[in-house]
DNA sequence: GTAGGGTTAG
């Protein structure tokens, strides 16, 4: 047996008995003592190896300094750097620039991978600024940016909104004499489609073949999902066979895509013959590939279907998460069974799952829409069971005074509580808020919570001034009651900018997204409801290239009906 | 003699 064998195989035995210590004791005296007691010298390869396995970053960095601290040992700049991206995963910043300098004086210069670690630890926290100080500042200190670089910060930006940045970046790193590689077109494919620039990622896509850059797996996952999120559900499928064909074996994330482009296509059967072909290849599914059909089984309406598939996730002794129980709540909800929906809630507390505001939304809601004073007060039964903060939002909501301030306060101290919330769960929470105080009368509060809202950007693309004087009003993803008194509040503040300024808008196209090329189905609610406010309301409005979703209101008859005092009143109605 | 970084879903 040559020696090498035996030393590398001694290593790896160094290497797993920390490990096995460090994952049973996590960092505390008792794991101290034991490291003490292996009495074995270990070199900065090895201790990478250690810390390359650690996830917890407290173990890692107490194990980290613990070396330091060993007489004899010296890290190098492998360990500072798996150090650097151990702590950036979890965005322990300050620690961070510590070790850096610690780094610097143990005489081990960051080189560009503890740069890029630095720069895809800030963007994942979302301090765009930082990363970029990052990549100026590693300039300056004679490394060049190499195409990770590059790609951690188009990536980053782009994901961030600002794709014209990210979009430089890839400019400059071809200016640097970087071409991309299959890695850096699947990630400007992404960020391009997911900016909602589809035809230019397709471009891209055919391509990156003509520039000796074949797409990997990755590459086609990412090209299913944006076809499937566009709701070209025949292009998607097209995508998973061209994958087949050019000899790749479809994955995890591949079936899981493939599957809900089924699913939304309508073909239920299908996706669960995919979900069978999984587990044939022997993919083991997991939560949340089992909450995706009973979502999709409880969307069509299929509200055994759904349920079996929960209780076969159960079976296999996986623990649900809260979105499966909201899709399984949600279709509950939606045939009006409130005894299961019961029962389920109680079965998530039991399990500790903590309600959602996506949870407290669909309850919400149901109370909106509930038919009768008993199915309504069982509705606020389970919302007051979800134990969720926007119950006792709701329930000490002041009646609006004269200006409004006290539920304008109300409202702020929730949306400031609820910031960390993504914006799609706040605005789904709000409208549910919203259309509820409309349609039970509270029509003042509705406005207040609206305007407070959306002065908190939890509507962001409601309003919108398109080019000079001529504005967007876009209500297509509200309820109708929300959108009702969207536009009203929307409209009170054009008169009240016209008042003060003398110049009003010269044109206002108000968006219900029910129109000629809207795929959006079930959305004539909000249509319906708008017409009918601005009908009596006699706004001064047509419809143009018979988009019947679309109601435009333009020049001197608009600024006229601005005038009148009723646009201050229209949401009480 | 050896190692470290960037992309996709829910």
């Amino acid at each position: 047996m040559p020696s090498i064998a035996r030393h590398s195989s001694g290593n790896g035995r160094i290497v797993e008995n920390i490990c096995s210590i460090l994952r049973q004791l996590g960092w505390s005296p008792a794991a101290e003592a034991a490291l003490g007691n292996l009495d074995c010298s270990m070199d900065a390869y090895q201790a990478n190896q250690v810390l390359k396995q650690l996830q917890d970053h407290t173990v890692a960095h107490g194990f980290f300094y613990w070396l330091k601290r060993k007489p004899g040992f010296k890290h190098d700049g492998h360990t500072y750097t798996t150090m650097v991206g151990i702590l950036g995963q979890a965005k322990q910043f300050t620690a961070i620039n510590k070790l850096l300098d610690q780094m610097v004086r143990d005489g081990c210069q960051p080189n560009v991978v503890t740069y890029n670690r630095l720069i895809h630890s800030y963007g994942r926290a979302n301090y765009l600024n930082e990363a970029v100080d990052v990549f100026d500042q590693m300039q300056k200190d004679g490394c060049e940016p190499d195409r990770v670089t590059y790609c951690t910060l188009i990536d980053i930006h782009a994901k961030a909104g600002y794709l014209d940045f990210a979009m430089d970046m890839y400019e400059r790193m071809q200016g640097a004499g970087l071409a991309p590689d299959t890695f850096t077109y699947s990630v400007m494919i992404n960020c391009l489609g997911k900016a909602g620039h589809l035809a230019s990622a397709d471009k891209l896509f055919y391509e990156m073949v003509e520039h000796g850059c074949t797409p990997n797996l990755v590459t086609y996952n990412i090209m299913i999902a944006l076809q499937a999120k566009a709701r070209n559900y025949e292009s998607a499928l097209k995508l998973y066979r061209d994958l087949q064909s050019a000899g790749f074996e479809p994955d995890k994330v591949t079936y899981s895509i493939v599957m809900e482009a089924l699913g939304h296509l309508g073909y239920l059967d299908e996706a669960e013959a995919v979900f069978s072909e999984m587990k044939q290849r022997n993919w083991v599914p997991d939560e949340p590939v089992y909450g995706l059909l009973v979502d999709l089984w409880g969307k069509s309406g299929n509200v055994e279907k759904a349920w079996g598939w929960y209780q076969a996730m159960l079976q296999t002794g996986l623990r649900p998460n809260v979105p499966t129980c909201n899709s399984l709540l949600s279709a509950f909800l939606r045939v009006h069974r409130l005894g299961d929906a019961y029962s389920l809630l109680e079965s998530m507390l039991g399990l500790g799952l903590i309600p959602s505001s996506q949870t407290y939304t669909l309850l919400l809601s149901c109370c909106t829409e509930a038919r009768s004073p008993y199915d309504m007060g069982f509705c606020c039964d389970l919302m007051a069971t979800t134990g969720h903060p926007a119950h006792l939002f709701l329930l000490s909501m002041p009646s609006a005074g004269a200006d409004g301030q006290n539920v304008r306060d109300h409202v702020g101290k929730f949306l400031d509580m609820m910031r960390s919330e993504d914006r799609e769960s706040k605005r789904g929470l709000v409208d549910a808020v919203v259309d509820f105080l409309h349609k039970s009368g509270l029509k003042e509060e509705a406005g207040l919570v609206w305007e407070v809202a959306a002065q908190k950007n939890v509507y962001p693309d409601a309003v919108r001034e398109k080019s000079s004087c001529y504005w967007l009003i876009n209500l297509h993803v509200m309820s109708d009651g929300t959108a009702v008194t969207a536009l009203s509040r929307t409209l009170a503040w054009f008169r009240r900018e016209m008042m003060m300024s003398g110049v009003g808008p010269s044109r206002i196209d108000i968006v219900t997204g029910w129109g000629r090329r809207s795929r959006v189905t079930g959305a004539s609610m909000v249509r319906q409801a708008v017409q009918e406010l601005l009908h009596m309301f006699s706004f001064p409005f047509f419809t143009v290239n018979g988009n019947t979703g679309c109601f435009v209101g333009c020049g001197e008859p608009l600024n006229k009906w601005l005038l009148q005092s009723y646009v201050e009143r229209m949401h009480l109605l």
